[in-house]
DNA sequence: AGTGAATGTTAATCTAGTTTAACATCATTT
DNA sequence: AAATGATGTTAAACTAGATTAACATTCACT
């Protein structure tokens, strides 16, 4: 049981001692999931926040059309799940599937609502994430209405430099809202520009 | 001093006791704008997140061309102010200015922090409303990319009829990422299909 | 009541991004 | 090495929504 790069990252919000360890890796599971598999799919209640090991997972939306468009990716150190099923225990909108072998530690509702009775630093810890994801879901709501294609495609590329490497093409085109043929002419466009 | 709204809104999430509401009301501090006013401007440090009590506010950023974009509006029981410059307390990305006279209960980021360790209820109480927002700002990117213009403004009108009443109409068009011309389009073929 | 500013409408022209469809490349399995 | 499926490219035709510009309406103030 790896708890370790978890540990890390909570070091860098709160601190807890060696016994709120204990008991926090007491609640917590391990769970590896195979490529292709599906951690949440739309219509279950997500039961579990995860946050990754190892890895990578898409968090979808197919609509109507069964046009699938794609919200976040996440790789190591970040969390995965549909957080709206997950807070209010319905059903999920959002599909999370694996696009590589993922381990991820499995923070369940139960397991989150013990944790917050017994040491209240976590639900510090939880607050402060989730107002950093908030934050970046806000600040992506304007790239969205005040960049073009292009800038929004240099941006991603700019951020996530190495998630690019990881993952097809069509599918950063569906998480930048266009489709996999412009995202294309986008990048000739830009290979002719240097 | 009127904080019944806001406690009422708070009891939606924690029960507080008589000494913890009394010392939460002695940490806040009421302040009205007229309209027009700016509680926020870009490149401000957003010192406070405040509660509304009356009135209306816009939540908007100018981009580079010099346009404006509507990120939020807020009316009576909802939140305004610049996360993001709060929670770090960097420079603000928005500007947060008054439609209306608005009478907003305003927390302080010093008083924040000292009501989170002084009441660890009202962690929990914005943790459980800082997840709301995030599900609700990923839920309008979604929207963005998989709803039409015109799907958009229904959605929109559906969910908030009562602040449709009173926003211009184009700023409405500002928050769905339009232009006014085809708001204005939208709603004429809207007309026509009754 | 009349004037100017703010808000809203209409229509023509334009463009960023979509759709469709055919083809190219790459990786995996047999 | 061939075959299959997954991924990526190119180009032509199309469309949702932007831009521009002229005009209409409503509001607020003297």
């Amino acid at each position: 049981m790896n708890f370790a790069p978890l540990l890390k990252y909570i070091a860098n919000y709160v601190s807890l001692t060696a016994t709120e360890i204990a008991f926090l890796e007491s609640k917590l599971t391990i769970r590896t999931y195979l490529k292709g598999q599906y951690i949440v799919q739309q219509g279950d209640i997500c039961k579990n926040v995860g946050f990754v090991l190892s890895g990578c997972t898409k968090t979808f939306y197919v609509d109507k059309e069964g046009q699938e468009h794609i919200l976040m990716f996440s790789v190591e150190d970040w969390w995965t799940s549909d957080m709206g099923s997950f807070i209010t225990q319905t059903p999920a909108y959002f599909n999370v599937q694996c696009l590589e072998n993922t381990e991820l530690v499995m923070f369940s509702y139960e397991a989150n609502e013990e944790l917050y009775e017994a040491i209240p630093k976590l639900e510090r810890f939880f607050r402060l994430i989730i107002q950093k994801a908030f934050v970046s879901s806000q600040e992506r709501i304007v790239r969205n209405f005040s960049l073009s294609a292009k800038e929004q495609y240099l941006h991603f590329r700019d951020q996530y430099p190495l998630i690019e490497q990881r993952i097809p093409q069509y599918m950063i085109a569906s998480y930048l809202g266009i489709t996999k043929e412009f995202l294309s002419k986008i990048k000739s466009q830009l290979i002719l520009e240097q």
